[in-house]
DNA sequence: TTGCGTGCAAAGGTTTTGCATGGCA
DNA sequence: TGCCATGCAAAACCTTTGCACGCAA
């Protein structure tokens, strides 16, 4: 589809410096646009998608999506190769449209089972729990709709 | 957001008996357009969007997204109370694209894990599991990228 | 110098909204 | 009759593509 970029250019080293330095999980390409925008660089939609899917192919970045019609989110991936690490994944509230980053390893459990028995390889990065969460679920005790 | 349908009205009916006729899991807003259209009636993609939210806030309807810029897709639900049915949820190949249904009570596990330990209640419905499936990881083990 | 990345503008595809009309209760 | 669903057209939104220019190698 894209051709691969092949340059090292200064975009490549910006945006992945501004993933790096953000903590925070889900950003769209929209957010990135607007924030070298507003640091007064002129930056084009072009140039993030481009360099955000390149990232992706090169493992920095990590793209899910959380619904039809929303902007795709990406976030950077640790690159440090500590086994240790927990893993993360993605809970979406269907009811308050909340986005939960979970660490837990039972996960691997659960990609042990799609291995197992749905010879399935479970992307946990990729994939977007959809769900109720505990908020929204202790209300629906007490509401009524 | 969408004001409810409130009246029983002909292509509610209609849109709901394409969904039981057909089998196939699948089904994009485009296809009901593209079917009622082929069948010689006149029906705009504006009734068909109302009315596929509107069966989907019915419970009639189960809707999930594949991917950002693609279409949302819509499955019925079949509406028998039986306990032993299994749960049907959907994974999605990151490599070849193929969409895969599976039925697998395992599932109930992994919802079991999510209310114990992270008080999230799982959407297995809605819920797209990407990975790789079977026959791209053999291919993956003598493939050279 | 060659070719690729960039920015702008425009197009593409999906979904939503405004409005006049027609159908349901 | 009153109100709501419908269909058309247009807009909104996210993303991709075409093209000329400028920068990387």
């Amino acid at each position: 589809m894209n051709r691969k970029i092949s340059y090292r250019t200064k975009w490549q080293d910006e945006i992945l410096r501004y993933f790096r330095e953000i903590s925070n999980g889900h950003v769209t390409a929209s957010d990135v646009y607007e924030y070298f925008r507003g640091e007064g660089y002129t930056i084009g939609m072009t140039t993030v998608y481009r360099q955000l899917d390149n990232l992706v192919s090169l493992g920095k970045l990590n793209k899910y999506n959380i619904e039809t019609g929303c902007p795709a989110c990406y976030e950077y991936i640790e690159q440090d190769n500590n086994e240790n690490n927990t893993i993360c994944f993605h809970c979406k509230c269907e009811n308050c449209g909340k986005l939960i980053h979970i660490h837990c390893n039972e996960l691997k459990e659960i990609q042990k089972h799609f291995i197992d028995f749905h010879d399935f390889f479970l992307d946990s990065k990729r994939t977007v729990f959809y769900g109720v969460c505990s908020d929204c679920r202790q209300k629906e005790v007490t509401d009524i709709d």
